[in-house]
DNA sequence: CGCCATTTTGAGTTGTGTCAACCACCGTGG
DNA sequence: CCACGGTGGTTGACACAACTCAAAATGGCG
């Protein structure tokens, strides 16, 4: 995803930065920019959950991803954004202009190897979008979907309650399927007995060894 | 794709290069490098066309992407390359290795946020095919892909004859569709008037206002 | 309690994949 | 020069996953 997911800690730069950082509290359904607006930041968010959407001139949307605690919002855009970016949950992240990146890569060199290299994964993170778009079934792009989250927010066991602070929508757009579709697949993991829905905003996974199978099969073993 | 797709020439950034570029030609197959190889170099497409190929464990293949001239390969790798890169044709590339960026960084740091603009082009290439691999038909997929290839290599106008280097099983697997799907639509376009097919390795665009149309239509239009 | 938005479920359709022939092109060798 | 074989491309018949349209159920909230 476009999203910078899991950023590791930029230890390397906490120095440059710490001196002008601002921290910003925001609301759920906070815009933090629109698609076009003048990009000259980077958002480090520090709690909440994002949402990165994208829509096209024919009514179509693509949720390009979701941005969790350490994540990086704003990296790789040209002049404007590409997208636009908003709260699903009260969130809070730390900002940096622009300016102060370049004006830190001006003094430190070195540090333009890193910024390449976070575009580099990025990049990275957009290929593995677009294998899963193309190559994989409903159940596999939902399987991997809520493992995705279950790795984010660092709840890779069985019987733990996860937020799924997404609507179906927005994950339907996630992943390029329908929102009936989407329903039915987690109705199917349901019953299967390999996640529990104990009620809406959240999950829990009951056999992570199942869920992470159906992951990672080829379409032809669903 | 993850190809630099049109990097306007870096008119800023020759002189630094000058002194060090190594000129390469290569024949048609050759191996430009393999997924996993360590990462050092910026190849930049000078004639010939390459292909980036992504092969996955249980065989699934993703054709990341096509290079023509002008356009830069090996952008925004980490330590390896991503995927494997050859020649479809015989070619000829300028080579640059990231060192030598990353001198010419550090003697001039305005060189920093065009390497991360290069690197914010790449991501919203890929973008645009997370997009057409999730929402595109199809149909629009073909349109759009023949319309890329006319735009890349300067034939935007009816009744020219464009090389089309890569064979279907090279654009399958870069729409995510099958041979199939392909050839079925390429010969739907073909009846349609809309574009001609007379030999194997070009096609002819008929009615490039219809193709335009068709790569943009929503998929209930077709 | 009743309303509204969201989610789930159902029934039917359709686009694309799969499997299997068939065809066209082209270099090779008799 | 033509028969041959091989590769890549096309066409056809069929299956099925996901979409569409429609309706019912659930949950949150004033």
């Amino acid at each position: 995803m476009y999203l910078f997911p899991n950023a590791a800690a930029p230890t390397g730069q906490d120095h440059s930065r710490a001196q002008t950082n601002l921290g910003r509290v925001v609301g759920a359904t906070t815009v933090l920019f629109h698609e076009g607006d003048q990009a000259g930041a980077l958002f480090e968010v520090v709690c909440g959950v994002f949402r990165a959407t994208k829509v096209f001139p024919d009514g179509r949307r693509q949720v390009v991803g979701f941005a969790y605690p350490g994540d990086i919002i704003g990296l790789g855009h040209g002049a404007s954004y590409r997208f636009d970016c908003d709260a699903l949950t009260p969130a809070r992240v730390e900002i940096s202009t622009q300016g102060e990146m370049l004006a830190a890569v001006s003094v430190r060199p070195e540090l333009a190897s890193r910024l390449i290299a976070m575009a580099a994964a990025e990049i990275g993170a957009m290929h593995d979008l677009s294998v899963l778009l193309c190559r994989k079934s409903a159940m596999e792009r939902i399987a991997g979907f809520l493992m995705s989250l279950a790795r984010r927010t660092g709840k890779l066991a069985n019987d733990e309650r996860i937020a799924l602070p997404m609507c179906r929508a927005d994950i339907a757009d996630h992943l390029g399927l329908t929102i009936e579709t989407v329903s039915r697949n987690m109705t199917k993991l349901k019953v299967r007995g390999i996640v529990d829905l104990p009620s809406r905003g959240c999950f829990v996974i009951r056999d992570i060894e199942r869920l992470t199978q159906l992951a990672e099969s080829d379409p032809s073993v669903h």
